[in-house]
RNA sequence: GGGCGUAUAGCUCAGUUGGUUAGAGCGCAUCGCUGAUAACGAUGAGGUCCCAAGUUCGAAUCUUGGUACGCCCA
């Protein structure tokens, strides 16, 4: 007997007690044991950081990560899934200053970078605890025992050994990064922070005049906002396709170069006549030389030049270079570059050095020093704070001539978040560089190979973030992360990477080890990891092999922790140190997943390491990798939205926590409302009311189902653990088919057959798109089957359940239909909703107790069997149900209840083909639409008209552009008349313009139109006329049907139970009740388990009620 | 300013190589069922498929240009 279900079941609390139940047994692991020795399926996990909190957006990512791996693990493979945490970066530091109430760099020095440190790794756990509990609460299955962690001392000597690889082979480079600078604190902002910072202003602007160097009369014009960059200024950038114009200054005389396209504006804006001289294209001017605003660093290297590449000298700077982000919006169409204060300004820089001999190029001029304040080289400036400094640049400009127009310019602008008097200003840093643009066509060959869901990313975003790839500027000038493991020859400069910490030991008179064991010894909880990190590995020195005396010291800096996420395919098994095998086994990945937000992130950093470690290009002479790695195949999520459509905000309050959804509505319905409301590439929309629609749409739809079967299997003592003997397998159909009272599906009844082959597709369908990563299409199909169980199979079956013959052959073949439906379903389901699926399987299968697997992930996911798949059964049951529906639909319009029997309906079908098997299902369609008789018409020209249309997609390629006279022509036939013709003959022809086509029956569609004046509902294959004449005979049926019905709910009133028996009468002015009761009362007695009915009255109370447009009392007294 | 994406019913979203009556769920209206029952089911109303031009016999679908929104970058 299968365990009684709960009545109202509450989901949160069945899950509860599955999870109890699988950590008790250790069910994930056995679902790992089980495979142990299969095929791989190698799933990465990216790791979250636990500094902050889960919030929903982790719930898409965790689930979509624990559906295809449960999906893979039932299909046979072995997926291990190792978990990660992400532990290092500014955020970390960020949060231990917030509790510390302190900011700059200065004052965390000042607190003490060991304690600091201490601190970090700290905090890193802060979350960790809520992280888990979702991780487990999701039934997110993975191995939490065993995770990766970035700052352990493994993971941390997988990223140094890579470090080492790329160094050794050159392409670790020190370099400058323009950075956003805040001053005052002496610090880089990241983007993020910036991004907090800005605000509007008004700053100078200024135009500017550079007088050529060849013509002093002419000058070129530029504009800027910052003035204090320009004493710093190095070139003027045009764009070779833009229109330049010479143009006289109506006051001054002097000619002005500037953008053709700007000269009326800039007229406007100077207030004075331009008159254009002549006009060339921006690469005439190329090259051009001219006196640049200050002489400040003109006055030595005005004349300083080089070698260039492609042969012959080159003057360094102050000339016109050639720029693509030059434009017309603002300014003169000619830029100031100060290749130390913008970003795109120092790429210029860089392209200019490349044009020149190695060491013959251009430096980089910078008048400023990290303090913002002009240095010594800056004469009059020298140690002024440079926007303080503007007004008097501004100044100098005018009394100099060059000062074309001072105006005031508002935009927006950065400053500190944490200190929002602070302008931020861009600024160069120097930067450890990873040389990854060598490596650009090897990682668009390995995005090539990648296939990515959906794959727009792969030549869009992704691909042109990769197009457009520039060094990875690696280092940061911070505390908590993963040390640059470079060391410095103090004497020589010369460097040398390390790869790991004993071979740093290893080094020749090492000294500064001390300084860990001493900090051990002194606290001896300390992390065994943190020797790796600063402030003990800065301690460590070794004596240079380069000089005499010389000692290697560690570099200051650590590194971008994306590096980190990005070298987790090895870095998580601490490779190449240790575990070689494992790692080998599991890469690259098949299947990774993450938000799009990951594509400049961990996406990136994953495939940028492995094409530089693994890639084609990086191991000559050795065995070559076969992209794609790491990863195969990756998903990437859509970001998450609040109610109201907008980012999730804490502050806006516009979204509800995870375990408030897990406490009300349980994570089945969470689960289903990800993976079944839409692709999860889209923008999701995280509603509270969408998650708890996932209850009834599907959950409770299907525990209906199987609550119905359990209820129904039990009274009737449907026990398939005594029908099945010995072994049960896992329940599937080939162990079922031995069972006693097991019918082969073929000799069952057809809506059986139907229910199996409906069942067998859905599988092969799932297994198809689950197999291409589509679980939106994947959970459809699996709604559209328990649609059909419960609103088809189970309601036209429910009579043959509760047939009085316990064990006719009918009775169960019904009962072993709906209970391999619902075994069979189970596991199908199993990856999607775990908790109710396992709760299924304990009710379902629970009665066989340890001949089947304790769990249903524990089971095979079901394979399709294709001989029970029955597509003409299908659309026959399709165009069963349609009629059904338009029966309905008829009914409706004539206002007649289903109640109400009719005598007849005609069904008029647009394929005759099908009257033979309708009419063998004539009782079915009977008791659906309450008539008499069902007759399929052929010759309806009375009800109906034949509107033929040609079969656009097989005529459109054939005929062409005659498709329009052929509809006309097919439309204006007789179609009765062309139809006939059509299945006389097999076909017909058409004259088109002199041409004979001739079409068959394939060639054309038929529609129906019902015409009007007839009760008739159309469908796509079929009319349905309803014959409304309604006899006495009729009547007195529908009104016995309505005192039934009338009755049952007095009956549910008084709170009868269902065995209770009843005396009724009733009293009324209508002259049906007598003759009805006469020829239909007993059926009414018996239906409502009436001893007696009566017209009159008992001693009871009377209730008025209305029936068929009549008053009527009614009078209802239980016998107890 | 550049890149990418999105725009379909009141709401949330589907829409399978272009095929002529564009779908689902929710909500709404009407009704039904009452032995799956604090459920369930049916039917219906509701669409300028963002706009414009183009390609085509035929466009929600392809092309171009707009508009709006989102994300990333500058």
């Amino acid at each position: 007997m299968f365990n009684p279900l709960p009545n109202n079941p509450s989901f949160p609390s069945l899950e509860g007690e599955i999870l109890a139940r699988w950590k008790q047994d250790g069910v994930y692991q056995k679902s790992l044991q089980k495979r142990r020795d299969s095929e791989r399926f190698v799933f990465y996990e990216g790791p979250p950081t636990a500094n902050g909190m889960p919030h929903p957006g982790h719930c898409l990512t965790r689930s979509i990560k624990d559906l295809f791996p449960r999906y893979k693990t039932m299909r046979g493979f072995l997926c291990e899934r190792k978990a990660g945490w992400d532990t290092h970066g500014l955020p970390v530091e960020v949060e231990v200053c917030k509790e510390l109430g302190i900011h700059s760099k200065e004052e965390i020095e000042a607190y003490g970078v060991e304690p600091f440190i201490h601190r970090c790794q700290e905090s890193v756990w802060r979350y960790m605890q809520q992280w888990e509990a979702l991780t487990e609460r999701l039934g997110f299955w993975v191995n939490l025992d065993d995770a990766y962690v970035t700052y352990h001392q493994s993971f941390v000597e997988s990223v140094w050994w890579s470090l080492k690889n790329l160094f050794d082979r050159g392409l670790l480079y020190r370099g400058h990064k323009i950075v956003w600078w805040w001053a005052q604190g002496g610090t880089a902002l990241s983007a993020g922070e910036v991004g907090q910072g800005y605000r509007e202003v008004a700053d100078p602007s200024v135009f500017v005049e550079l007088p050529l160097l060849d013509n002093p009369e002419e000058s070129l014009v530029i504009w800027t906002t910052t003035p204090w960059t320009l004493p710093s200024n190095q070139f003027t950038a045009i764009h070779v396709d833009l229109s330049y114009a010479r143009v006289r200054d109506s006051e001054t005389n002097r000619v002005l170069i500037v953008a053709e396209s700007l000269v009326e504006k800039l007229a406007g804006q100077f207030k004075r006549e331009l008159t254009v001289e002549s006009t060339c294209s921006g690469s005439e001017l190329l090259g051009l030389r001219y006196q640049p605003p200050f002489d400040y660093f003109y006055k030595d290297q005005g004349e300083s030049s080089g070698e260039l590449v492609e042969g012959g000298q080159q003057v360094h700077q102050w000339r016109v270079v050639a720029a693509d982000f030059v434009t017309t919006d603002s300014g003169t169409g000619l830029v100031h570059m100060a290749p130390a204060f913008g970003e795109a300004d120092y790429e210029i820089l860089v392209a200019e050095q490349q044009r020149f001999v190695e060491g013959q190029g251009p430096g980089l001029i910078c008048a400023v020093g990290p303090d913002g304040k002009f240095t010594d080289v800056a004469g009059d400036y020298a140690g002024r704070w440079v926007k303080e400094a503007d007004k008097d640049i501004s100044r100098e400009l005018r009394e100099s001539g060059r000062l074309l127009l001072l105006d005031q310019y508002l935009h927006d602008y950065p400053f500190c978040w944490r200190a929002d008097d602070d302008p931020l200003i861009q600024y160069p840093r120097e930067s450890w560089f990873i040389r990854t643009t060598d490596f650009r066509d090897d990682m668009l060959a390995n995005n090539q190979q990648i296939n990515w869901l959906p794959d727009h990313i792969k030549d869009g975003r992704f691909g042109n973030f990769l197009e457009s790839n520039v060094d990875w500027a690696l280092s940061r000038e911070r505390f908590w992360g993963t040390p640059l493991p470079v060391w410095v020859c103090s004497e020589t400069g010369q460097m040398e990477a390390i790869g790991s910490y004993q071979e740093l030991l290893d080094k020749q008179g090492v000294l500064g080890e001390q300084v860990w064991e001493n900090a051990k010894s002194a606290n001896p909880d300390l992390s065994e990891h943190l020797k790796v990190h600063k402030p003990y590995i800065d301690a460590i020195t070794y004596a240079s092999p380069y000089a005499e005396g010389g000692r290697m010291e560690r570099v200051s800096e650590v590194i971008d922790c994306w590096y980190d996420s990005g070298a987790m395919p090895f870095a998580q098994w601490g490779y190449p140190q240790q575990n070689e095998e494992q790692f080998k086994q599991q890469f690259p990945a098949d299947f990774i997943s993450e938000a799009l937000d990951q594509t400049r992130g961990w996406f990136y950093s994953q495939l940028a390491i492995s094409t530089m470690l693994f890639g084609t290009n990086a191991r000559q002479g050795q065995a070559q990798d076969e992209y794609p790695h790491p990863y195969r195949n990756c998903i990437v999520l859509g970001l998450m939205l609040g109610e109201d459509g907008r980012k999730m905000s804490k502050s806006k309050r516009n979204y509800r926590e995870p375990n408030e959804i897990f406490d009300k509505y349980g994570a089945d319905a969470l689960r289903w409302y990800f993976f079944a409301n839409q692709a999860p590439w889209t923008p999701i929309r995280y509603k509270e009311q969408s998650i708890k629609e996932s209850i009834p749409e599907f959950l409770l739809r299907l525990w209906n189902v199987f609550s119905f079967f359990t209820i129904y299997a039990n009274i009737d003592g449907f026990e398939p653990e005594n029908l099945l003997q010995g072994g049960a397998g896992e329940l599937s159909p080939e162990e079922l088919r031995t069972a006693e009272g097991y019918r082969d599906v073929l000799k069952r009844g057809e809506l059986d057959q139907w229910v199996l082959s409906e069942l067998h597709s859905t599988i092969e369908d799932v297994v198809v798109r689950m197999d291409s990563y589509d679980n939106y299409g994947a959970a459809l199909a699996l709604n559209e089957f328990v649609d059909a169980m419960s609103n088809w199979y189970v309601r036209r079956s429910r009579d043959r359940f509760w047939a009085v013959e316990k064990q006719s052959t009918d009775k169960l073949d019904a009962y072993w239909t709906l209970y391999e439906c619902l075994v069979t379903l189970t596991k199908a389901i199993a990856p999607f909703v775990p908790f109710l699926s396992e709760y299924m399987w304990n009710t379902l299968a629970g009665v066989f107790g340890e001949r089947v697997p304790e769990s249903v992930h524990l089971c095979d996911y079901p394979t399709a069997i294709r001989e029970l798949e029955n597509q003409e059964l299908s659309a026959r049951m399709a165009t069963l149900r349609e009629i059904a529906s338009l029966g309905r639909s008829a009914r409706m319009n004539e206002k007649l209840k289903v109640r109400q029997p009719l005598q007849k309906v005609e069904v008029v079908l647009g394929d005759v083909g099908w009257k033979q098997w309708l009419e063998s299902h004539d009782a079915l369609l009977r008791e659906e639409l309450n008539v008499k008789q069902i007759e399929y018409v052929t010759d309806a020209d009375q009800y109906i008209d034949y509107l033929i249309q040609p079969n656009f997609k097989r005529l459109g390629p054939r005929v062409g552009k005659l498709i329009p006279q052929v509809k006309a022509i097919l439309a204006q036939a007789n179609g009765a008349e062309l139809l006939s013709q059509l299945e006389s003959d097999g076909m017909v022809s058409i004259e088109v313009e002199g041409e004979t086509i001739s079409l068959d029956s394939e060639d054309i569609q038929v529609r129906l139109q019902a015409k009007d004046g007839w009760a008739a509902a159309q469908g796509k294959n079929s009319v349905v006329v309803l014959n409304t004449e309604l006899t006495d005979e009729l009547i007195r049926e529908g009104y016995a049907r309505d005192l039934i019905r009338m009755i049952q709910d007095r009956r549910k009133e008084l709170g009868c139970e269902f065995t209770d028996r009843i005396d009724v009468a009733l009293a009324t002015d209508s002259t049906l009740l007598a003759e009805t009761l006469a020829e239909h009362g007993k059926t009414i007695a018996a239906e409502t388990l009436a001893d007696s009915i009566e017209i009159g009255s008992l001693d009871s109370d009377a209730v008025e009620r209305n029936v068929a447009d009549t008053d009527i009392s009614l009078y209802v007294a239980v016998n107890r």
